[in-house]
RNA sequence: GCCCCCGUAGCUCAGCCAGGAAGAGCGCGGGCCUUCGGAGCCCGUGGUCGCGGGUUCAAAUCCCGCCGGGGGCGCCA
């Protein structure tokens, strides 16, 4: 580990890597250092990734097939892997295995064990440094402020949150921000419809929860005139379907609003002309977007709160266009002649910069066809994927950061890709690719469908309550902690958390309860429940004297001491991969693997002290790393349940 | 139509970026409770890695083509 560069970043272990690392590196230092004698170029971290765990126990602990560089070495692969064997050492290696062209290596488990558990019932065991204390950004969350957040929105929010948490752990400063997007259409309905209905929320709803109504009864009634205007039937016929089905729900909303939002006047005019005055700073037009952005950012932050997500900075887009970066950004285009109509409007043209090296260098996929981004409206306002190309400026400038994720929804791949591209073309080319967008696909509950425009959310704030509710039966009866409400809280936080982090963003989830709130396996409550087991244990045995364990019996207890040496590699990869889920799947089968010994083995009770003090240290660590593996997750661990 | 993502055991998923020796859990079948927290443990069951080609000593992993599911192709975000 390199020395830490800032001083709130420090590692608590003293010299050098944790011992599973150390091992490992140096066997792949040997092995690279003895095909190099042979004449091969190859590199430690070369060798560091083919190195993989063997099928079997029996093969070894760790081990690399050598096949292709004995084939570019003419030689046999088995004769090949004899002769490194023995070139190859680490004190904490016991024992070599060649087994066709593998080599093979097994621990010493009792001098791995001494290191393991001392590094493992420490603070900050699984901290890095391999971040050196550069900066990273995470845009996440960024909801528009015109409903609750739903449950799309968590999965941004907790992915973005762990990966903060991962990020920092491994030695990066991260700032969290948040975008609230207040210049879109979207926010300019919900506040026309505020205009029409001359009140702001009141008091005794949440606030995001009524401008949402607001919002999705405005829009009904503003989309319904236009199908109206345009004479367009189907369009009518659903849009009015629509506004029964809010009636229904909302009858009050939306007779007000009925009253007020007729099919005779033109609202597209009106709504784009309040998009043009607050974009002009207006000051009468921005007192009442911000006044409505506010109350819905109070309800945001009212529900992050109860799920313990908060962000460093939270950043208007208005500001942005205000304090003319948007403006300089159009201007930074125009000199540079990128600016070229579109049908009306000013648009960046990406043909002449799409070449494969480019595409390369931006992650763009190969076959895809880019059309050009818009920038400016005829009318003369901005898009958000304008003012997004200054928001990323702002955000690298004003850091100093060296890498910004936006965690973003997959569906917004295109624009994002845009994005890059405009930046790349206006010359801010390290920007362009250091941008990564961390996308994840959507959530969706068997049975219950979400439909912006009916207004049918499944919103966090539902989700919550209704896992406390269903929480609150399975623990009530059994727990022994005396602040049930608070585990209650965190169980059914942590439940919610897990199901949305565990998964790769990649892959769309579909959320089941019976799932989520397993308390059997692979879920939030079975690691918590673990953990409180596991200090349980320590509070009736004590904890174990590192002076006074018997490592010498370590090899019986052979996996649960690999697992807790593995788990800096995890919280590592975890941070680099940006996988949060991987600390996941690997603190399950941490917890397996622990209580299979739990159950096997009594650890308080156990006569023999020496053998108690190991079997005391391993399940202090154990406890650490659950503690410590959840918290990356952003799950907290109650000590009892 | 074009593009992107996904497809691994009955189910939920890891492994794919950096090719090397098919993995967990659930479920199902059977067993274990006077023991530190049974929200548990043990044994067993289960896979042409969507399909077809190709590259390679070696392919779930890389390349090409198809099939199935989701998403995207707005002066929305």
């Amino acid at each position: 580990m390199s020395r830490p560069k800032n001083s709130f970043e420090v590692p608590s272990l003293g010299e050098g890597l944790y011992a599973y690392s150390e091992a490992k590196e140096a066997l792949a230092e040997g092995i690279a250092e003895s095909l190099r004698k042979r004449g091969l170029n190859v590199s430690k971290e070369e060798i560091l990734r083919q190195m993989v765990k063997p099928p079997s126990e029996e093969f070894g602990d760790l081990g690399i097939g050598l096949f292709r560089y004995a084939k570019a070495l003419r030689v046999k692969p088995q004769e090949l892997a004899e002769e490194i064997s023995k070139e190859v050492n680490h004190y904490l290696i016991k024992e070599k295995k060649v087994i066709g062209g593998y080599l093979n290596f097994f621990f010493d488990i009792k001098k791995l064990a001494e290191r393991a558990l001392r590094e493992a019932i420490e603070k900050e065991y699984g901290k890095w440094d391999v971040g050196e204390g550069k900066v990273r950004v995470v845009e996440h969350t960024s909801a528009n402020p015109v409903h609750p957040l739903h449950i799309g929105h968590a999965r941004n929010m907790f992915l973005g949150d762990s990966l903060v948490r991962i990020l920092r752990n491994a030695g990066w400063k991260v700032q969290s921000r948040f975008y609230i997007n207040d210049m879109g259409r979207q926010v300019a309905i919900l506040v026309y419809g505020i205009m029409k209905l001359g009140k702001r929320a009141p008091e005794e709803e949440k606030p995001d929860h009524w401008y949402g109504k607001v919002y999705s009864v405005t829009n009904t009634l503003v989309e319904l005139a236009r199908a109206i205007k345009e004479g367009d039937e189907e369009e009518m016929k659903e849009w009015q379907e629509v506004l029964n089905e809010l009636e229904e729900k909302w009858p009050e909303i939306v007779n007000a609003l009925k009253e007020k939002i007729r099919p005779e006047e033109d609202h597209e005019r009106a709504i784009s002309e309040l998009m043009k005055r607050y974009e002009e700073g207006d000051e009468e037009v921005k007192k009442i977007f911000r006044k409505v952005v506010e109350d819905v950012l109070r309800g945001f932050r009212e529900t992050m709160g109860r799920v313990g997500v908060s962000v460093d900075v939270w950043d208007w887009e208005s500001d942005l266009v205000w304090s003319g970066l948007v403006r300089k950004i159009i201007e930074e285009a125009k000199e540079k002649g990128l600016l070229k109509e579109h049908k009306g409007a000013l648009a960046i043209d990406f043909s002449p910069f799409l070449n494969d090296e480019v595409r390369k260098r931006l992650k763009i996929p190969k076959g895809l066809e880019v059309p050009p981004l818009i920038l400016v409206r005829s009318d003369g306002t901005t898009l958000y994927t304008t003012r997004d190309i200054a928001y990323t400026i702002k955000k690298f400038e004003e850091t100093g950061a060296e890498k910004v994720i936006n965690v973003i929804a997959s569906e917004q791949r295109l624009p994002q890709i845009q994005l890059r591209l405009a930046l790349w073309a206006l010359g801010y080319k390290r920007y362009a690719e250091n941008l990564i967008h961390y996308a994840y696909e959507m959530v969706t509950i068997p049975g219950m469908k979400m439909s912006g425009r009916r207004g049918r959310m499944i919103t966090l704030d539902w989700l919550v309550d209704e896992a406390k509710k269903r929480v609150e039966e399975l623990v009530k009866e059994r727990s022994e902690a005396q602040d049930v409400e608070r585990v209650v809280e965190a169980v059914a936080v942590g439940a919610l958390k897990y199901a949305l982090v565990s998964v790769s963003a990649e892959k769309p989830i579909t959320f089941k309860w019976e799932e989520v709130l397993n308390f059997n396996t692979n879920s939030a409550p079975y690691l918590q429940y673990t953990h409180a087991r596991a200090v349980g244990i320590l509070r009736k045995g004590g904890k174990g004297d590192l002076s006074k364990a018997s490592f010498e019996k370590a090899e019986k207890y052979k996996n649960l001491i690999m697992k807790i040496a593995e788990f800096p590699e995890v919280t590592k990869a975890a941070a680099l991969d940006l996988a949060p889920e991987k600390i996941a799947v690997y603190l399950n089968s941490l917890a397996d693997t622990f209580n299979e010994f739990y159950h096997k083995e009594p650890v308080a009770k156990e006569p023999d002290e020496g053998l108690r003090n190991l079997k005391l240290l391993i399940v202090e660590a154990i406890a650490n790393i659950m503690k410590r593996g959840l918290n990356l997750l952003g799950i907290e661990a109650p000590e009892r349940m």
